[in-house]
DNA sequence: TTGACAGTTGAACAACCACTCAACTATAGA
DNA sequence: TCTATAGTTGAGTGGTTGTTCAACTGTCAA
């Protein structure tokens, strides 16, 4: 067994290290892979995105199906507008919302799958 | 376009919640669902994650490879250690971790092929 | 036994976050 | 015009969280 130190940094494996930052995706890729999975880590967003996927509904239906106020799912719609997840349409005073990124509504119900396929927590 | 009022909250479209309602998961399984994506939506953690989903490695290496402190990683990999989806063995003074939960690296794969196969964010 | 090192742990801290509250805009209907 | 309602927004707040720092444990080697 090797060690090493480099650049006052211990290093216990070095080949089995350095195999494994070749196959690494850039750092941009997977700090925006950790974006979009805490886009999914709240529980008031990952409903809010699972009614969507299923149909279009305005501000009022969604606080009505959550039990929360329309205030607290109109500053999360602005997030997930903001981050291109989430598409909205006017009629009349009545705003409507409808999924706008198909690869979160994919890791949505792919999540879910793993989920209910899961065995129970401890 | 019918108007009702349930409980002193506002609904605009009775017939599409119930329809929802009727086909959305427990509030439970959703919770867990976000709690899932949460422990994936941090760089750090995203990043260690991936390293152990190719090879097995001990909490120095993991440290050198993301450029951070032995004791932040191991703070991290107590919390995924908690969760099931991390797992140790000891050699020596050495730990070496892997990955123990199956679902979390598929989550991980499937994240990343979407991310990859994404268009540029705005 | 002693020193070096891998790893853990708890406290502290700063940053972040989701919600509440109140005020506001805009539109529909009377 | 006047009123009610859908929705937005900004400030504030309490809770969470990721990291740092320092002290600690345990193991190996001399």
């Amino acid at each position: 067994m090797s060690e090493f130190t480099i650049c006052s940094i211990n290093l216990i494996n070095e080949a089995k290290v350095t195999a494994v930052r070749n196959v690494t995706p850039p750092e941009a890729i997977l700090v925006r892979l950790a974006e979009t999975f805490k886009v999914l880590g709240d529980p008031t967003r990952v409903r809010i995105l699972h009614a969507l996927s299923l149909e279009e509904l305005c501000v009022c239906d969604i606080a009505s199906l959550l039990g929360t106020t329309k205030s607290a799912i109109s500053h999360q719609l602005r997030l997930l507008r903001s981050l291109r997840i989430v598409r909205h349409r006017k009629d009349g005073r009545i705003v409507y919302y409808s999924l706008d990124d198909s690869h979160v509504g994919n890791l949505l119900r792919e999540g879910l799958s793993h989920i209910t396929s899961q065995g129970e927590l401890p």
